[in-house]
DNA sequence: CCAGGTCAAGGGAGT
DNA sequence: ACTCCCTTGACCTGG
């Protein structure tokens, strides 16, 4: 079982001023990008994949095995390939350094690209701007030289359920069919935490079985929208059931911050640490993406406390 | 130098 | 048709 956290590394700045902060995601403002152009997403973007490195040795000293890497290494990326960068080349031997000593330190990465990416809206222009905002993770990880399978997975939710789910859904597989191949082989797809949205059995149903891509189950959200008279072990069991032979599933792991921490929070929002000495997994092997605001901090945390 | 207001994007719920 | 919310850190401006 691995574990992992996601996108930010709290302990590593510690006593650092704000200019040597080591960071994965420095952005600007519409209006900077502007103004400054790809010269300067360039210089951020080559800081940003050059902490990537920083992060994953910390995590290899700290003996983290997974990471979820950010979804905004390259501000704007949607405005551009990522090859027009002009430091393209020494952004290229940097992720390349990430990719080879993640395998050396047989760390998982991943990715979770945000809730603007709907493969299935109803809008063209959305769907155009999801296709590549998921093209562009992938090349990210092939640019690291991380192979083309679900050790490496790119998790999304559907994102949409209009007008209906089973609707919805049936776009997906239709737009999902469609996706570059580096994309498909690295795509899975996680529950919702919504009733009105998607629980892991309908995504087996409507789904799963008809393009098989697999399924990240997810703790808390099964918590806030399970389907009636279904376990938890079953729900994990199904989403567990949809991955390849020879890959680990990955789960998604918080607590309800209102159960936990604050009273007057939504059910659905997530906690800061981890309460559970113990997180069940029924015996499953199965890897854990912890999703706190503590990051690193609570997942050693928890380490250190499981009983 | 610092605090606090502001920030690209979609979708859903509520009015 | 419209507003607010999701959810949050980092940017940026004005003091």
């Amino acid at each position: 079982m691995r574990y992992g956290y996601c996108c930010i590394n709290l302990s590593i700045n510690e006593g650092k001023k704000d200019s040597e902060r080591i960071y994965t995601n420095r952005s600007l403002t519409k209006k900077t990008f502007l103004e400054g152009g790809l010269k300067k997403a360039s210089e951020l973007a080559l800081k940003n994949v050059q902490d990537l490195e920083h992060i994953i040795e910390w995590n290899r000293d700290n003996g983290i095995m997974m990471f979820r890497m950010s979804s905004d290494l390259f501000p704007w990326c949607s405005e551009y390939e990522l090859s027009d960068l002009p430091d393209f080349e020494e952004i290229k031997k940097a992720l390349m350094w990430c990719g080879a000593k993640s395998k050396i330190y047989k760390q998982r990465l991943t990715f979770h690209p945000s809730h603007f990416c709907v493969i299935s809206s109803l809008r063209e222009d959305v769907v155009k701007n999801s296709i590549k905002e998921l093209r562009q993770h992938a090349e990210i990880m092939d640019l690291m030289g991380l192979e083309q399978n679900f050790n490496y997975p790119i998790n999304i939710h559907i994102n949409t359920t209009k007008p209906d789910k089973e609707s919805a859904a049936a776009r997906f597989c239709e737009a999902y069919s469609q996706l570059p191949e580096n994309v498909r082989k690295r795509l899975v797809l996680e529950n919702d935490d919504k009733p009105s949205e998607f629980n892991p059995f309908d995504l087996y149903e409507l789904v799963h079985q008809k393009v098989g891509i697999p399924l990240t189950f997810d703790y808390l959200h099964y918590f806030c929208n399970p389907r009636d008279g279904h376990s938890e072990k079953e729900a994990l069991q199904v989403s567990i059931s949809t991955w390849p032979e020879g890959i680990t599933p990955i789960t998604h792991y918080s607590e309800s911050r209102k159960l936990n921490e604050d009273e007057s929070s939504k059910l659905l929002a997530h906690t800061d640490w981890i309460w559970s000495r113990n997180i069940e997994t029924y015996g499953f092997e199965i890897d854990i993406e912890f999703e706190v605001k503590m990051k690193d901090l609570a997942l050693l945390k928890y380490l250190k406390n499981q009983a």
